[in-house]
RNA sequence: GGUGAUGUAGCUCAGCUGGUUAGAGCAAACGGCUCAUAUCCGUUAGGUCCGGGGUUCAAGUCCCUGCAUCACCA
């Protein structure tokens, strides 16, 4: 037996869950589930990250204070992991007493080791808001390209990298006021202190090869000193031996584990560092995102090699989700809160389809809304649990619930059972959770197609012991079935292994010489998704995009105006009113739909807006505002005659037509 | 801009260190069963393996290059 202790990135406080935490955190349950399956002794860990800049504007923009908005942040979040099954031991906060020991000892060791530097720089600093600005909080011109209204870090259009004191005209984004510069003196940890450690830890904590690619480049590139310190006010812990300075949040969040391990073992009379010192024979895996492999596999492990506790035994990384290929989006609906999912849809579906979909790799996972419904229909309810059904209701009704022995030697069954019980278990090991699905479809493939050829219910009336040797023979490969579903869909599995009269599949329960008292005909197990339903989530999920105070891009990201021009430049353009005669999509083109339009006569015009009208037809009749004095413009697929005016935000979401009140007649002008 | 990943049937994906005729599930068409949640079984049809070069007896697989998509940048 194995003790893991395995962790889900810590969520941020500053807003809902939604189903993209949910291919981690699924992610990290399937694992744990499935570790607990091969008898190892699970620790399934994880936390709110509370502290930053981040929680304490959005906690002044609700008029809470910080303690408060973390609070209710971790309340929500409890309950919506609970409702996708998601199975922690602990759920805890980083804003505990716990953490702020751990983080201190950590901070002491990296001290006492003559790790930590101090430097000081120039940075902005607002007088009126009486605190220096964080990168994001400044805008301006760029720089290098010239482009208006860019962040402190890194320019939108040119991408260009650079100070916030560089920026042409800086203001601080909240007031809009021109900050000064000031000095100020910051810790940092001089991270190349730990290359050789590092160097020797990667190669068995960071097994996947895209990952390992991504931290190999870095390590070339060489370890640049990281700055572990921010100014007051700051929500988050104070230095020890310092004043007004405090723990930068990502100094904290990770020790976050520890913290909520050492909660836990408080709570029930262990010893935290039993996990965590560096001798410990557990497992450490952390479950994380793409985005913060940074973090994960070079300050981590070195903070800890720092502090004698022991490093993950694996980082293992994913891709983000999109919503029918594209980033979730507020304006389509695909964002998607745990919340309204649980509200319409099983959560068993989700915990499913990512199953079907997670393999070892960082690529990213599509939630394809029409594959999601054929997919959870026909590899989970058709297959596995209405074979489970038909299997165990037959029993139940031909021969009193109850089975018999069966020879398993050379049964077309039992070595198929058996060997997927090897592979599923070799699978998962490795993270290859869509393995383990497919192996799990095609066994039920194969039980399927064994109980239809076998026809019991035609062989009850000539042999009735050889049916029930079959029935025996087919529930035995259906209960593996469902104990390898087990860690995926676990709801699915209890309603089963209730039919079968047992508390808890395990594995002991995969064995032909297993055998229930009594096979009872199961509740409805799982039923179909009901494509009805995806809509009403999508409609439920859609909001306007300024709708989300707790969302900190609503005004940020808007487009800068253009230079002023004259009313002659204006009034050169012809703006009509137009009828949308007819609509249709061009063949070969992903953006473009065609239009007829009427503006007093009709013209041919090709617009760009196919993303947001997926079915043109909704278009025809509408009125919208054409420009209907454009240069004609000579196109792959025709010309075009005129330009429709649309909006959207910056990023091209929430694109629309600009339309006009119907009593507009075709060809009115527009001033 | 730098870096990484991906591109195989309408959809979602397998194809390990190069080796018969490129596979599976779903969707489609047809046939069969009736125990089961209109489920299950069988048959058929579906591919310029992103494009262009190259290495090789042999390339989906290796190399170069181009294109497209996605992501990350402490």
């Amino acid at each position: 037996m194995s003790r893991v202790l395995i962790t889900s990135a810590l969520p941020y406080a500053n807003g809902p869950i939604h189903i993209g935490h949910l291919v981690e955190h699924v992610q990290t349950d399937v694992w744990a589930r499935f570790r607990r399956l091969m008898g190892d002794e699970v620790l399934h860990l994880c936390a709110d990250d509370t502290h930053g800049t981040g929680i304490e504007l959005n906690a002044r923009k609700e008029g809470i204070t910080p303690e408060e908005l973390v609070a209710r942040s971790q309340r929500e979040h409890e309950r919506d992991f609970a409702a996708f099954g998601i199975n922690f031991d602990s759920y805890y906060t980083t804003n505990s007493p716990e953490n702020q020991e751990l983080a201190n000892l950590i901070y002491h060791a990296l001290k006492d080791g003559g790790h930590i530097e101090r430097k000081s720089s120039m940075q902005m600093y607002s007088e009126s808001l009486g605190r220096f600005l964080p990168d994001r909080w400044v805008k301006g011109t760029c720089p290098k390209c010239g482009t208006p209204d860019q962040y402190g870090d890194q320019c939108g259009n040119c991408n260009t990298t650079y100070e916030p004191a560089d920026l042409i005209n800086p203001v601080d984004a909240i007031e809009g006021k021109t900050p000064v510069l000031r000095e100020t003196e910051q810790l940092y940890v001089r991270l190349a202190d730990f290359v050789g450690e590092l160097e020797r830890w990667v190669p068995e904590g960071v097994p996947q090869p895209a990952v390992r690619n991504f931290v190999d480049r870095w390590m070339e590139a060489g370890l640049a000193d990281w700055c572990i310190s921010r100014d007051a006010p700051y929500f988050g812990f104070e230095i020890p031996g310092e004043t007004g300075k405090y723990f930068y949040v990502w100094l904290d969040a990770p020790v976050g584990y520890i913290a909520t391990t050492k909660q836990l073992c408080d709570a029930r009379g262990m010893n935290w560092r039993d996990w965590w010192d560096a001798g410990s024979d557990a497992e450490i895996v952390h479950v994380i995102g793409k985005d913060i492999v940074y973090f994960h596999t070079l300050f981590w492990p070195a903070m800890l090699h720092a502090a004698g506790l022991k490093q993950p035994s694996r980082v293992q990384a994913h891709g983000f989700l999109t919503v029918a290929g594209e980033k979730m989006s507020k304006s389509r609906g695909t964002f998607i809160r745990a919340e309204v999912w649980a509200e319409h849809l099983d959560p068993s579906y989700l915990r499913f389809y990512y199953a079907t979909k997670l393999g070892n790799g960082i690529d990213d996972m599509d939630l394809n809304l029409e594959d999601f419904v054929n997919r959870v229909n026909s590899d989970l309810v058709n297959n596995a649990v209405n074979l489970a059904s038909r299997v165990t209701k037959f029993i139940a009704a031909r021969f009193d619930g109850q089975v018999c022995d069966f020879e398993t030697a050379n049964h077309p069954l039992c070595d198929d059972v058996a060997s997927a019980v090897d592979q599923y278990r070799a699978l998962m090991q490795d993270w290859d959770i869509r393995g383990a699905t497919r192996l799990i479809a095609e066994l039920g493939d194969k039980v399927n197609t064994y109980f239809q050829e076998a026809a019991p219910w035609a062989l009850i009336k000539t042999d009735p012991a050889a049916a029930q040797e079959c029935c025996s023979a087919a529930l035995h490969a259906a209960t593996v079935l469902m104990t390898l579903l087990s860690p995926i869909v676990p709801d699915v599995a209890a309603k089963y292994a209730d039919a079968i009269g047992v508390d808890v599949l395990g594995l002991e329960h995969t064995s032909p010489a297993w055998r229930p008292a009594l096979v009872a005909a199961p509740d409805s197990i799982i039923s179909r998704v009901q494509p009805a339903a995806v809509d009403a989530v999508i409609e439920a999920s859609k909001q306007a995009p300024t709708d989300d105070a707790v969302d900190d891009t609503s005004s940020a990201d808007l487009e800068a105006i253009k230079p002023e021009i004259s009313f002659d430049d204006f009034s050169k353009v012809d703006l009509r009113i137009g009828k949308v005669v007819s609509a249709s999509e061009v063949e070969g083109a992903r953006k473009l739909l065609q239009l007829t339009v009427d503006i007093g006569r009709e013209i041919n015009v090709f617009a760009g807006i196919r993303q947001a009208y997926p079915d043109p037809a909704v278009l025809v009749g509408a009125s919208v505002v054409v420009v209907a004095n454009l240069a004609p413009r000579k196109m792959r697929f025709g010309v075009s005659e005129g330009m429709l005016l649309a909006t959207s935000a910056a990023d091209d979401s929430g694109l629309q037509l600009v339309q006009v009140d119907p009593s507009a007649l075709a060809g009115w002008t527009v001033r």
